[in-house]
DNA sequence: TACTTAATTTAGACTAATCTAAAAAATAAT
DNA sequence: ATTATTTTTTAGATTAGTCTAAATTAAGTA
């Protein structure tokens, strides 16, 4: 049984190691979790006990599979939480990333089983994000950066890669959102910047740094 | 800003004030709490610095306007999560109470005012229990204990005093609900047992025990 | 290879919450 | 009014999690 604060480290290592597969270096998840090196030496010694992470000193850590199964039952949670508020609770989705923060460490396996009957299985969260079914199965979509969008192609927005409220209302304020249908009408080699339309909308500037937080699938056309 | 445990030794200390009314005692506390006194002393003059509480050595503690409207915001949420789980997640009455024990300290006003909103702002939980609106108004209902009513009178089951599974287990097995109406049909002297019909149905033997916890509106007939 | 810098770990200290054992105060009983 | 008993508080330790500062190891550079 894992604590609140060692779920919150294990997710953040599981993310950080792209679902299992890199190591992880300690001052990434310092960075991650914005506490010191120090603390983090002593976190990953009990996860490494603990079974969940391999850890040798000086040469960041791995997720095992325990701690893979770990780290997306509380994913599920955190996911099938904010579905819960924003299509029953009308929150934005701007508004449920902390909220679910906090909801992902409630233990019961049965809230969780009904909570996902009574939502009906969704697939992706309000982010785009897959949802980890019952027995840990995540199946990723197609997806690449809109950044990575050759010019005149066209793409789904799929996903965001951040959850963050500023970046979220960015987007509302630019009438991006999941499920539009963008059209990259060129790039701006110097600084990687993208003008952009949105469903048929006006055109519009992007800067590398949203279009690389913005997943797309791209559109055969 | 109160700690989750502090939140925990707060709710509990104002339920056995009776609403703030009552002095309550160390040890009374230890025992609800299942800690040692010792525990509970330094908690105490914590919770005290806090200004919920006032707290003079060897007196016993009294709840605070403040702790009285910081513990009825906690109940406001275990209650309205308990009706969530009842109504919508189709947990039985004797399986929400440790669920909504944690979900009671998520902090998120937006989430607690949206849930009420949800639930059509219910005015009590699955146990009868009422719920403090968003002003921490709680409005008390007349309501007399079974084992209080006088033979061959009659009333109608609004609350239980004992959330815990068993309890509300053997409530099921007798046919006893919130609602049903029961009769007593006579009272024994010796050991204060009672003989009841619930709905009208077959006769029924209820302990002193059992009928100490349920709390019933006389009907007048 | 030797030196410099960066990453990581250890040492020691702190807060929150808990416990056991012992001391002190308040009650109860002779 | 003295004891005896119960209640409550204090003293000292323990665990989880965190921090700063110092020591150690690894990596990068000349
Ligand atoms: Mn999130
Ligand atoms: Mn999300
Ligand atoms: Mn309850
Ligand atoms: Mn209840």
């Amino acid at each position: 049984m894992l604590s609140l604060v060692e779920e919150n480290y294990l997710k953040t290592i599981y993310h950080l190691s792209d679902g299992g597969g890199q190591q992880v270096s300690t001052n990434a998840i310092a960075d991650a979790i914005k506490t010191k090196p120090a603390s983090v030496s002593d976190m990953i010694r009990k996860l490494d006990r603990k079974g969940v992470i391999s850890y040798t000193k000086y040469q960041g850590v791995n997720v095992t599979s325990e701690g893979i199964s770990a780290a997306l039952k509380v994913i599920r949670k955190h996911r099938l939480w904010e579905v819960f508020l924003v299509q029953h609770l009308k929150f934005n989705w701007d508004e449920v990333h902390e909220v679910a923060e906090q909801l992902e460490h409630i233990k019961s396996p049965l809230l969780i089983e009904r909570l996902d009957e009574f939502l009906g299985h969704p697939k992706v969260d309000p982010h785009g994000d897959p949802i980890p079914d019952s027995q840990g199965v995540i199946k990723a979509r197609p997806q690449i950066k809109l950044g990575d969008l050759s010019p005149k192609s066209e793409g789904l927005i799929m996903a965001v890669n951040d959850s963050g409220s500023s970046f979220l209302q960015h987007l509302d304020k630019i009438g991006a959102y999941l499920g539009a249908r963008i059209l990259v009408v060129d790039k701006e080699e110097f600084d990687s910047s993208l003008r952009v339309k949105i469903d048929d909308g006006e055109i519009l500037f992007i800067s590398k740094e949203v279009a690389s937080n913005i997943l797309v699938e791209e559109l055969t056309s």
